[in-house]
RNA sequence: GCCGAUGUAGCUCAGCGGUAGAGCAACUCUUUCGUAAAGAGUAGGCCGUCGGUUCAAAUCCGACCAUCGGCUCCA
């Protein structure tokens, strides 16, 4: 429909007034772009004095002054000369125009009404009176690197949301509130999952109980799970010498990212960022026959990162973090069935164990600028023909991006996509030809020789961390049965019932089922209410009646009340689907 | 790290120059209760930290720390 194409013009064209409302307030605002986006637009300025958002309602003003004068838009095609006359005043502008005129691009320049000009490929309406005046908003201000490099001037960036009617953009905001009730960040606090200390320091979580019962029910199914694919697990401490990060290739290509060495008389030991070269050394202690392989060494391993601290955000990203982690060590002939098996066990995570069924694979592939990368081109073109092979087999949904892979090899990211649509990069996981330059790792093979081996990295689950964060927003806090802190909680009617209810209590623990008992002196209405907001799946109302024929009255979340049975009977109910 | 905002009791927030308040949570007492909030009372804060301005600072200014929204980065 007309509708779907036009939005776009519509977004775009905000943006370019959004941008002259700014040039009437500040005339000699320097101007960076100003595309669509996802559900709005936004406008980078180089601004002479900061913004506040208390000034967004004043520039929305203006816009809707700017749509009330019918403008028109036109656009026009100007030789390189005319261009840079036009924008002399624009630096920006000007080194866009200086790469399009390299890059032979047609230069295009669009006229809002007679006083603004901007360079633009185009795509606006023709007239601002097609511009519904009610149905966007500025939404906040951001900084925001030109052309997005740190090592360009920050800009001052204006989000705004635009739609066609203000109806979907009152809809679109209530989503988005919505969506907050949800944040990992609110549910954790309100679910006692994890906290942060200052004293701790910033990116370092810590697990309330509540949350290491969901930590400790993911990672003993994952143990289950990796036990039954053939993976054997291993344990390494959390530190080790700079020799081996040095052997890595960490120290020079990402010490950056590790907290500083500690000194010691016999050298410096740096917290591990991966788990991978310690692992290594688990598989260089003693030799390894053709016939051993393929070797797959699991681990819960938990590595620090020293991010910036502008990038911390709750779980989702910390300085200290466990990994679903794992590496296989095959020979050449073994790497794409060993590639493809790992997708199948994402797909077997997400799909089946967590109902995750929006997700795709991200190949990374690595950028022209080779430097960045420790590869030789052969075994990357090797590397990348192996994985995608495998991709194609998987049958998954993937898509292809330059620049983002590690500097060991091409890696392939799941993202996934949660009930609300939150999108999450969930799994790195890695196919490294270095392993055996590096680290001398090999195998004896069929003539006795040692060959090459590769390795594959992969963590279905990303982190803990991440991914509880991801499951925290996708459940809404209202985990299955097997995941949920607390299972069950015994609820008496009165005091009287206590005595009862302890005994309920004790027969769960001895089936294992993570069982509360709320003993407080309140009315069963405020058990209930505390009970429900806490997200536990099952209630066991337990009163005089229950204790005279020795049932208990089962309340299931959201669902309400079942009536009274047998305890036995009810733990058929409480057992995993899978 | 960079840009911007925010920081008051465990939580959510009010107060915004004259030395702090509510609701929930906690605790005590009363009540002994049947499927989403019983009633009363008590306690709890160096108003993020450190400086500055002022007769007087939670309130104004500065620095730092933390958090949030982005950028960059990433599990």
């Amino acid at each position: 429909m007309q509708k779907d194409s036009n939005i776009e013009n519509i977004r775009h064209s905000l943006a370019h007034l959004l941008a002259m409302a700014v040039l009437a307030r500040f005339p000699k605002a320097k101007l960076g772009i100003g595309p669509v986006i996802e559900h709005g637009f936004y406008y980078d300025f180089k601004l002479p004095k900061p913004l506040a958002p208390e000034d967004l309602p004043e520039l929305e003003k203006t816009m809707r002054e700017l749509i009330a004068q019918n403008l028109v838009f036109s656009g026009e095609k100007i030789t390189p000369q005319k261009a840079r006359t036009l924008f002399a005043a624009q630096p920006f502008k000007l080194e866009l125009i200086k790469e399009f005129i390299k890059e032979k691009k047609q230069l295009t320049a669009y006229r809002t009404g007679d006083a603004f000009l901007d360079l633009c490929k185009g795509g606006h309406v023709k007239n601002t009176s097609e511009i519904p005046a009610d149905a966007f908003k500025l939404t906040h201000i951001a900084g925001a690197y030109w052309r997005g490099s740190e090592k360009n001037p920050q800009l001052t960036r204006i989000y705004g949301l635009a739609f066609q009617t203000k109806e979907e953009l009152e809809k679109h905001i209530w989503q988005e509130e919505e969506a907050k009730k949800r944040d990992h960040r609110v549910l954790g606090e309100r679910l006692k999952l994890f906290t942060f200390a200052p004293e701790v320091g910033p990116g370092l979580p810590l697990w309330l109980p509540n949350g290491t019962a969901l930590r400790d029910a993911i990672e003993e199914r994952a143990k289950k799970v990796e036990a039954q694919w053939g993976y054997q697990r291993v344990a390494t401490p959390h530190i080790a010498k700079e020799d081996l990060f040095r052997m890595s290739g960490h120290i020079p290509y990402y010490a950056d990212s590790m907290f500083p060495a500690i000194q010691l008389d016999d050298g410096n030991y740096y917290l591990k960022a991966m788990n991978c070269p310690h692992t290594h050394m688990i598989y260089k202690a003693q030799p390894h026959s053709w016939r051993d392989l393929p070797i797959r060494y699991a681990e819960y391993g938990t590595v620090y990162r020293y991010e910036l601290s502008g990038t911390l955000a709750g779980l989702l990203r910390t300085r200290g973090f466990t990994q679903n982690d794992a590496h296989i060590y095959c020979r050449e002939d073994q790497v794409e069935k060993e590639f493809l098996n790992v997708m199948r066990l994402h797909e077997y995570w997400y799909k089946e164990v967590f109902g995750i069924t929006d997700f795709y694979m991200r190949l990374s592939l690595p950028a022209e600028d080779q430097k960045k990368y420790a590869g030789l081109p052969a075994g990357w073109k090797k590397a990348v023909e192996l994985i995608r092979s495998a991709m194609k087999k998987s049958g998954l949904p993937f898509v292809e991006a330059e620049g983002e892979a590690a500097f060991y090899g091409p890696k392939v990211d799941f993202q996934i996509k949660s009930a609300i649509g939150r999108e999450e990069s969930a799994s790195t996981n890695q196919l490294d030809f270095l392993a055996t330059s590096r680290f001398g790792l090999t195998y004896t093979d069929t003539d006795g020789k040692q060959k090459p081996l590769y390795v594959i990295h992969r963590a279905p689950l990303g982190s803990h961390e991440r991914f509880i964060a991801f499951l925290i927003e996708h459940y809404a806090g209202a985990f299955p049965v097997w995941l949920a802190p607390v299972q069950v909680a015994v609820l008496p009617v009165s005091e009287k019932s206590l005595g009862y209810a302890e005994t309920v209590l004790k027969a769960l623990k001895e089936k294992d089922v993570r069982a509360e008992l709320d003993a407080s002196n309140e009315t069963l209405g405020k058990k209930i209410r505390t009970a429900e907001t806490q997200k536990i799946p099952y209630l066991l109302v337990v009163g005089e009646r229950e204790q005279a024929s020795r049932n208990v009255a089962v309340r299931e979340r959201s669902k309400g009340d079942l009536g009274a049975m047998a305890l036995d009977q009810f733990l058929t109910l409480t057992r995993p689907p899978v």
